[in-house]
DNA sequence: CAGAACTTTCAAAGATTTCTGAAGACTCGA
DNA sequence: TCGAGTCTTCAGAAATCTTTGAAAGTTCTG
């Protein structure tokens, strides 16, 4: 087995290109990269030697939009969290919201523009991409969990 | 009518939303809503109050991504840019690019991390999941490419 | 219920990104 | 080839985003 920090901070890497800040981006690839089911705040901080206060952003963050959740009960005084089942499957969910936010911008546009100018001709291209693309997609991570499921 | 540079503006924060920097967001979003078919720089810097340098960097970024071109061949010393035809299915194309980058660093982590640990299940779920997505997402893309040529 | 062990919050320092403006490069017509 | 007009580049200023560290808040245990 090679290196696998230097394999999770390249991670972290790739991850921050996709947008997270870069101790979120270290967090997250350490719950990718854990040898254990759950992980503590105070293990991530010491180990990515990062403040406290940029775990507990970090954690909330990725709880928010799904990626890690609190573990159940393990009898310990300290908050354990993991990677959630699905995970990459929800982000993808809820980048949607985005696509969505360009129809819904796209629509607005038009009714500012004018039906029968050149900017509505050009804005109702990009309504229906975004329209398709907010119908379709669901229904792609959908085949993908099915395909998942059936072992 | 309702007020263009307003509707400009609001699709302006969507796009930096998406990760535009903002002046080249704006330079988007008045490519979109503009009454001609194609706009010079100086123009967009003077509607925009943004510097030359700024829309310069912005075309530059935009001609990068396949969102707008430079329109062949107007009699005129200077260069005319439009909104390219498409532009919306390049954009997502383009970000496929993530998809893919996302794939190989879960293949790499699962090559650092050796096959049986908790790393690698994690990991493997990841890497079906983007590999998935990279192989779907064109095919879709090219569904709605298709479903709009037909007339 | 008090104290210890953790976690969260938040103001300020630090780092990074973005924008500007001016200098230089390019292009085209005369 | 010259010069007017336009575009690009880039160093530094400005704005924005991140992280830290310490104080306040929570939650368990004894």
């Amino acid at each position: 087995m090679a290196d696998t920090t230097e394999a999770a901070e390249r991670m972290a890497l790739t991850l921050a290109q996709g947008g997270l800040q870069k101790a979120t981006a270290r967090v997250m690839a350490a719950f990718m990269f854990a040898d254990t089911d759950s992980v503590t705040a105070t293990e991530l901080a010491e180990q990515l030697h990062i403040s406290s206060g940029s775990v507990s952003g970090a954690i909330k963050m990725l709880s928010t939009v799904g990626l890690i959740e609190r573990v159940p009960a393990p009898a310990s005084r300290r908050e354990h969290y993991r990677m959630r089942d699905g995970a990459w499957a929800t982000l993808m969910s809820s980048q949607n919201g985005m696509v969505q936010a360009m129809f819904e911008a796209a629509d607005q546009g038009i009714k500012a523009a004018g039906a029968d100018s050149p900017a509505a001709r050009r804005l109702g291209e990009m309504r229906d991409f975004y329209g398709f693309m907010f119908r379709e997609l669901p229904a792609l991570i959908d085949r993908w969990r099915a395909g998942r499921d059936a072992t």
